[in-house]
RNA sequence: GCGGGUGUAGUUCAAUGGUAGAACAUCAGCUUCCCAAGCUGAGAACGGGGGUUCGAUUCCCCUCACCCGCUCCA
C-alpha cells in the first residue's frame, strides 16, 4: 500500500522520526531535526553505506574532511562562480530567470514581454560565515556546498599516507549546505543536508567501465536493503542537464509520492577536480605510474547519494498498512539492519517487570533496544510495529517457570518460543 | 523571491464576536493481559505579533511555518 506524503509526515511527528526544527519558536524554513527515532534510522543508513564502500573494500578508503575550507577550495572547483547566479523576474509573468543565459536581457523568453524584468540580483547559493570574530571580506569562508572537494584537496595526503595505487576510492559521509531557491517536499530538499560520496580514481582510459560498474554497484545497494524493485530506477542525464565538471551522470531515482525524484547521482567528473587544484594551488597532483614510468592526472567516477533524503526513501517504502481483524495495523517492514530498534522487550505483566529487566539488560549491549511495559500488550505490538521494530520477545507467567520467552516476528506476527539461554543467539542469526 | 492554498490538544476533526468540545493517542491506577479489550482518573490546543472592539480563536493587517507551481540540486 503505497504511503501518501501527510501520513509518512504524521508518522513521522508522531513517533519521533523527524521534527521542524526550532519548533517552539515558530519553525526554522527548511531545517528538519531528527527525533530518537529518526536518528537511528539515519544512524544505520549511513552506516550501511559504510560498511558497503569502505568496511568490504580493500580499494577504498574513508575520510572525514572539515565543512570550512579555504575559499580558494570553492574558486578552484568552479563553484564560486558557477553557484552564484545573477537572478531577475519579469514582473508581467512572475517567472525567473538567469540573466546570464538569456538570450535578450530585456525579453521575458516565457511570456515575451519587454522591459519587464525586475532589477537582477545575485543568489550565491554558497553559505557564507566569518572566520574569526570580526566580519570583514578577508575573512570571509564558505560552508561547503558539497563534501566532493573535501576528498579531492586531501587526495595527495591519502594516496601516500595510506600508499594507494590506482585504481581506488576516497569515501565520505557530511553535511553540505546549499542556498536552495526553493526548498521543499519534507526533508527530502532542504539547505543543511547529508551526503554520502565516494571518489573512485582510476586510470582516464578505464573510466567507463568503472562508471557502468558504479551506477550497477550502487542500484544493487538500494535493492539489497530491501526497496522496492518498481519504485526504484536508473536514468541517465540529458547533456544539456550535466554539472559544469561532469560529462556523463547517471541518477538513482525513487519514486516518491510527488514522482520521481534523485537519491544519488554517479558521475564521471573526469580529471576536472584534480586538474583545477593543481592549477590554482601549485602542487603537482598528478598520479606517477611506476611500472609504465607515466604521470598523469587520475579520472574520478563519484557516486553521490543524499543521506537524509535517502532514509526519507526507505521510510516510504517500508510503510504499510494491513487490516487485521478490522483494525488498520501500520507496519514498517524496514531491513531489520535499517530499523531504529532490532528488538523489544515487553513484560506481559508489569509483575514480571523484574524478569524482563533480566532479558533486557542481557540483550542492550548487543542490540538496539526498547522496553515497554504500559498499556495491553497488542497495543505495544502494534507501536513497535509502527516503527519497525523486528522482534518483540515477551515474558509472561509461564517464563518464570520454564525460563523461555516468546519471540514474535513483525513481517508474519508469528510466535516462537525460545529459551532465554539461546534468546542472544536466536535474534542475532535472524537480525544479520 | 513570486503566485495559489493551509494553520484549533500529539493526531484527526468540531464549535463560537462573550475566554473552546470530541475521538484516537499519551500518562497514572485496577486487571495472570499474546496482537490498539475494559473501568476510573489526569495532563494537553486556537502558529506568533499588532489593530478594530467593552470583549478576538472568530474581523483586518503584518509575520512565521507548511503544501502546490516556477527554479536549483544529493
Amino acid at each position: 500500500m503505497p504511503a501518501d506524503f501527510d501520513t509518512i509526515v504524521n508518522l513521522s511527528k508522531r513517533r519521533g522520526f523527524v521534527f521542524p526544527s526550532s519548533e517552539i519558536y515558530g519553525g526554522l524554513r527548511s531545517a528538519y531535526d531528527y527525533g530518537p527515532i529518526g536518528a537511528l534510522l539515519l544512524r544505520n543508513v549511513k552506516e550501511q553505506w559504510w560498511r558497503s564502500m569502505v568496511q568490504l573494500r580493500p580499494d577504498v578508503v574513508g575520510l572525514d574532511s572539515a565543512i570550512l575550507q579555504a575559499r580558494r577550495v570553492w574558486q578552484a572547483s568552479g563553484h564560486e562562480s558557477v553557484f552564484t547566479d545573477p537572478l531577475v523576474d519579469c514582473k508581467e509573468c512572475k517567472s525567473r530567470h538567469r540573466l546570464d543565459k538569456l538570450e535578450d536581457p530585456e525579453v521575458c523568453p516565457t511570456c515575451g514581454s519587454r522591459g519587464t524584468f525586475t532589477e537582477p540580483r545575485d543568489f550565491n547559493l554558497m553559505f557564507r560565515t566569518h572566520m574569526g570574530p570580526v566580519e570583514a571580506d578577508e575573512n570571509m569562508v564558505y560552508l561547503r556546498p558539497e563534501t566532493a572537494q573535501g576528498i579531492f584537496i586531501n587526495y595527495e595526503s591519502v594516496r601516500r599516507t595510506q600508499r594507494m595505487k590506482l585504481p581506488f576510492g576516497v569515501a565520505q559521509i557530511g553535511k553540505s549546505f546549499r542556498n536552495e531557491i526553493t526548498p521543499g517536499q519534507f526533508v527530502f530538499r532542504t539547505r543543511e543536508f547529508e551526503q554520502m560520496e565516494m571518489e573512485f580514481f582510476c586510470r582516464p582510459d578505464e573510466a567507463d567501465q568503472w562508471f557502468d560498474y558504479w551506477v550497477a554497484a550502487r542500484h544493487a545497494w538500494y535493492l539489497d536493503l530491501g526497496m522496492t524493485p518498481d519504485h526504484l530506477r536508473i536514468r541517465p542525464h540529458e547533456s544539456d542537464e550535466l554539472s559544469h565538471y561532469s560529462t556523463g551522470t547517471v541518477d538513482v531515482e525513487y519514486r516518491f509520492p510527488w514522482g520521481w525524484d534523485e537519491l544519488e547521482g554517479i558521475a564521471n567528473r573526469t580529471d576536472f577536480d584534480l586538474r583545477q587544484h593543481a592549477e590554482f594551488s601549485g602542487e603537482d597532483l598528478r598520479y606517477y605510474d611506476q611500472e609504465s614510468d607515466e604521470r598523469f592526472f587520475p579520472y574520478v567516477i563519484e557516486p553521490a547519494a543524499g543521506a537524509t533524503r535517502t532514509a526519507y526513501a526507505f521510510l516510504i517504502d517500508a510503510y504499510d498498512e494491513e487490516e487485521v481483524e478490522g483494525e488498520t495495523r501500520v507496519v514498517l517492514r524496514l531491513d531489520p539492519r535499517l530499523a531504529p530498534y532490532q528488538v523489544a522487550v515487553l513484560p506481559l505483566s508489569r509483575k514480571l517487570a523484574t524478569e524482563a529487566h533480566e532479558v533486557a539488560d542481557a540483550l542492550r549491549p548487543r542490540f538496539m533496544l526498547e522496553y515497554d511495559e504500559t498499556q495491553s500488550i497488542g497495543r505495544r505490538y502494534r507501536r513497535q510495529d509502527e516503527i519497525g521494530t523486528p522482534f518483540c520477545v515477551t515474558i509472561d507467567f509461564d517464563s518464570l517457570e520454564d525460563r523461555a520467552v516468546t519471540v514474535r516476528d513483525r513481517d508474519t506476527m508469528a510466535q516462537d518460543r525460545v529459551s532465554i539461554d539461546r534468546l542472544e543467539d536466536y535474534l542475532a542469526e535472524r537480525l544479520g
